[in-house]
DNA sequence: TTGAAAGCGCTAACAC
DNA sequence: GTGTTAGCGCTTTCAA
């Protein structure tokens, strides 16, 4: 197999190399893996060949450099938080990685300061390393989304702009509320009537949406609300802690809780006291992590559908990046509920 | 802001642009970003100034192509198992990122068929669009090692090559052995000593290491260990139904597991007979996950330091893509003991 | 339908 | 110390 002087003999097959078997130019070798049409097939037939048996492909930092695109899409992921149950993030990354590869891009990951949301994509942006971004951290609104849009950097979110409906790029999120109405239709055909809400702070645009759901549930069949709400920080303990109020004080059958961090809180209160979830007291969470899944007696939980969520995502990027552009839009999709022993 | 023609008014600013505007030639500029230490100071000094006036930073596709580097490290991922209580990938992911970047490499993800151990890794390479790669699932042995090492592809591996102890490659892997050692250590300081052991199928060399871990521990203090030991596989319910069998059979006062998740089917059949975890059975786990973490009264589980894996996985990169390439060799860390209530 | 020329932005090698 | 030249491997004109 003849090469190019001056190579290493690992180096990888270049278009020059396929060209020179298949006896053809190094555009035609270009064609045919570009645009195979423009071919005689009989030459295509031949470069495939050679294709085949160098095993070539194309190398990506000369094809990226060429084309201005490196077909990589960046994702900024912060440390998971320990002690809580919650594996949204990466459940998403595992999807997004599936639905970017049939779509021919890869994912990037970075980090960056969990306080600062903009530290990390200004490099990656500058550097031309990405050809765009997944936007995840929306739970305070989104500060990247005005940055990035200033910097012309495609991107697309998973999360609505809560704190600014009349954003125009494309994004992807679950419906909050509707899980949570799921959630308690759920517990009240199962003939609970003293459903109580604890969820988060007053300040978390998810937190309050969540809420609504529950609330909205209640108030379709003309049920009190009052005092049977609390909001707290996303801990085990403080789901522990309103949930002993909540039992002491407004006497409910039933939790829904905005987390499944929460809702374990609440079966420690409940374990606590002798109570058995599921059977004296039902309780639903949110997220499905592998806490609702394992523990006992199962939780009942609101399930996120990030596989769609990814597809979607993905769907986005291929309209912001396509020629010619076709931006999409906010796209809301319905989570489904994972019934187990909890309720 | 003086620009070449024909470029649209967003494209990041280049090499030339930073020279024209010091007033430099553009190799200049290249030396003032890769080697400053060439430039006299007034030079250096200026050209920065315009660096950071036009917002400079090199175009990575360019770079890449001449310097046949993608600064870019490619990690495998499986798809999560629901159903279970391991979080590790996930946790050793975040690290990996972290430790990374401070090496100035990112990480880019990209799924494999489960079944086929090499899927992925082939295009990758043959692309150029990765310099190396982090290798993971090693479980099974790791047919990848070899493979890509007849392919020349630096890689470093998060686990040992337990199918061929003369392998050359570096690794670095967490001491599952003395894991389990500490946590039978623990539980013989708190006066046990029918011990039990709940570990995978003999198959699983990490299971057998483990497992290694708890008989040393046992036999170092002359105890007992027939009967005392399953081997099932890895989910809830096989836990529960080997806790089951040992409780009744062979009456230990306590339980190691090689899974948070087998040590959940554990508390499930504690919890069943009215027993209480940490009172009347003590249980230990493996992986610290959120699950240990959150679930009543606290799984103690012993921790593998993944943050420190992937400071060594970046550390054998750096050794193999360094100039002079030092390829580094095997690493083993010893993990720590979450203890909890459980214990 | 195929080939020749140019150039993406950068850095290695060498000349000044 | 600084500038000039060349070329990494590819795709995009445009000509044959």
């Amino acid at each position: 197999m003849s090469r190019l002087p001056g190579r290493a003999p690992t180096a990888p097959p270049t278009l020059a190399d396929v060209a020179e078997r298949a006896g053809v130019s190094r555009q035609t070798v270009s064609n045919a893996v570009n645009n195979p049409d423009l071919l005689r097939a009989d030459t295509l037939e031949r470069v495939q060949l050679a294709i085949a048996e160098l095993g070539y492909l194309p190398n990506r930092a000369a094809r990226n450099l060429r084309t201005r695109a490196s077909h990589l899409v960046g994702l900024r992921i912060n440390a998971a938080q320990e002690g809580t149950a919650n594996a949204t993030m990466d459940r998403f990354v595992h999807s997004l990685v599936d639905a970017s590869r049939e779509a021919g891009y890869h994912v990037l990951l970075f980090t960056g300061d969990p306080l600062d949301p903009l530290t990390g994509y200004d490099d990656l942006l500058r550097s031309t390393a990405v050809d765009a971004f997944v936007v995840t951290d929306t739970y305070l609104g989104n500060p990247q989304a005005s940055w990035l849009r200033e910097r012309r950097a495609p991107f697309v979110a998973f999360g609505r702009p809560w704190d600014n409906p009349s954003a125009t790029h494309p994004w992807v999120d679950v419906d909050g509320a509707a899980g949570c109405e799921l959630a308690t239709q759920h517990l009240l055909e199962r003939g609970h009537r003293r459903i109580a809400w604890i969820g988060w702070r007053k300040d978390s645009w998810i937190g309050e949406d969540r809420r609504s759901g529950w609330h909205r549930a209640m108030k379709s069949r003309d049920l009190p609300t009052t005092g049977l709400a609390s909001r707290v920080e996303d801990t085990v303990a403080s789901g522990r802690g309103a949930s002993e109020v909540l039992l002491d004080e407004a006497q409910p059958s039933a939790f829904v809780c905005a987390s499944d961090t929460l809702a374990m809180g609440v079966l420690h209160t409940l374990a606590d006291r002798g109570l058995v979830a599921g059977r004296d007291i039902a309780v639903v969470g949110f997220d499905d992590s592998q806490v609702a899944q394992v523990v006992r007696p199962g939780l009942t939980s609101v399930r996120q559908p990030l596989e769609e969520v990814a597809m979607e995502v993905v769907k986005g990027l291929e309209g912001l990046l396509g020629h010619p552009p076709a931006p999409g839009r906010g796209v809301l999709l319905t989570p489904t509920l994972a019934m187990r022993g909890s309720s």
